[in-house]
DNA sequence: TAATGAAAAGGACATATGTCCCAAAAGGAG
DNA sequence: CTCCTTTTGGGACATATGTCCTTTTCATTA
């Protein structure tokens, strides 16, 4: 993590996320604007959050991990969105792993900061509400979708969860092999079962792969597949 | 739903749950009290949401339907509890079925006078956010368990949801076995296979059943196998 | 009490997924 | 280039769960 030191910028930022409307004197608070490099771990499962963040730039993943060690994809997050919400509302070690996906920026406001001046701002509860009740809402669909789609619906909302944004690649994205691994655990199987359903995919003329490329032919197929769910 | 029309009873449980010490003028708000008989439908899913309700007393069940008409079992609610948050926040049609599964006690208050006269009340926000974070954390518990748990797994937990509360009777519940094929739907399973699972549980013991009633033997094997998860 | 229909139980087989382990491919050091 | 190590892929079998259908049980009524 790097701090930035531009107050040029996290101005700029603050307005255009119009934080400044919701914290009155927005200036004189203690914020720091964080940049991460891809991969890099933004919050650690289980230790104590030290400020409310505000993803303004890039894109997150958030995992949780169970008593195996295993971590279970939960979601993937971009602009603009909040986190730490239930750490600093509950009181709560950190519940999920946090780690950038791309190269990320994101603005901090200390939590001992928000817990003395802020609570009692509507405006900051308002949003705050609109965030969780947001999530909440997301996941209850999530838990409903994972008792009943079958690895291969989710790896396919995978897929598009990882790569429909990036529209950059007219053919297909690049997926790195190297994370079939780390992919089978992020949705709760295992690598050999994940080879599996991908090569019914490729049978299939959905995807293709050539060494550690993944690309995507039939998104029509995909989007079917994935019953509408995404990561995100 | 009956309507009851006992001010004074409303008064004293607003007390109780300490209601008027976030709503200022609690005696001229349009509150109602609603009761409820077992396996009536307190929210029908899809339908507006008329009031912010407060679970008093009782118990109640959250389910949330699939496209296929199966509906998935989210969790039994008991007092202290709110009720249409998300609705209320995010304005959008009832989200999951609410269904009483004891006679139950609800307070309410219109969602139109909500939105006029206490979107701005700290008080009030904070309690929303205490309840929707609680129930987030508890989402994400579950989603991420419900991944790895089998059919044996979340029936114990349902048992112990179901039962743990009645502990008035010593020796273990009654279950009426007509509701299996419905239990069956809750937990995501089929009927043929919730049976199955049975078979197994009162093979190790763990279990009794004697037509329409099982009798739960050995909590602590049950308590094991539920992973500490509860469906509350 | 016997006949009959509904509810419950369960057998047989199919599919999805997990586990274990070995073979093939790729990459790197000498 | 060759040998060795690491990564990737996949065969074989086990287990969990779903589907279909038959058998059994139970309750009801003539």
């Amino acid at each position: 993590m790097k701090l930035i030191q531009d107050k040029k910028f996290l101005y700029k930022t603050i307005e255009k996320y119009e934080l400044d409307e919701i914290f009155a004197f927005q200036k004189d608070l203690p914020w720091t604007l964080q940049s991460f490099k891809s991969q890099e771990i933004i919050l650690h499962e289980g230790r104590e959050l030290e400020s409310l963040l505000f993803l303004v730039e890039g894109k997150v993943k958030v995992t949780s991990s169970v008593a195996t060690g295993k971590s279970l994809l939960l979601r993937f997050v971009q602009p603009f969105s909040i986190i730490g919400d239930i750490e600093l509302v509950r009181d709560v070690p950190v519940q999920s792993q946090i780690k950038a996906v791309e190269e990320s920026l994101l603005i901090g406001l200390p939590r001992d900061y928000i817990k003395k001046h802020e609570m009692d701002n509507p405006k900051f509860l308002q949003i705050l509400l609109d965030h969780v009740t947001y999530k909440l809402q997301t996941c209850t669909t999530a838990s409903r979708v994972n008792s009943l789609a079958s690895v291969e619906n989710r790896f396919a909302s995978y897929l598009l969860s990882t790569h429909s944004a990036d529209s950059d690649q007219p053919f297909g994205l690049e997926l790195k092999t190297t994370n079939l691994q780390e992919i089978a655990g992020l949705l709760g199987t295992t690598y050999r079962h994940l080879n599996r359903v991908i090569q019914n995919l490729i049978q299939n003329e959905i995807i293709e792969k050539d060494k550690h490329l993944i690309q995507i032919q039939d998104w029509e197929q995909l989007e079917k597949m994935s019953n509408g769910i995404r990561y995100e």
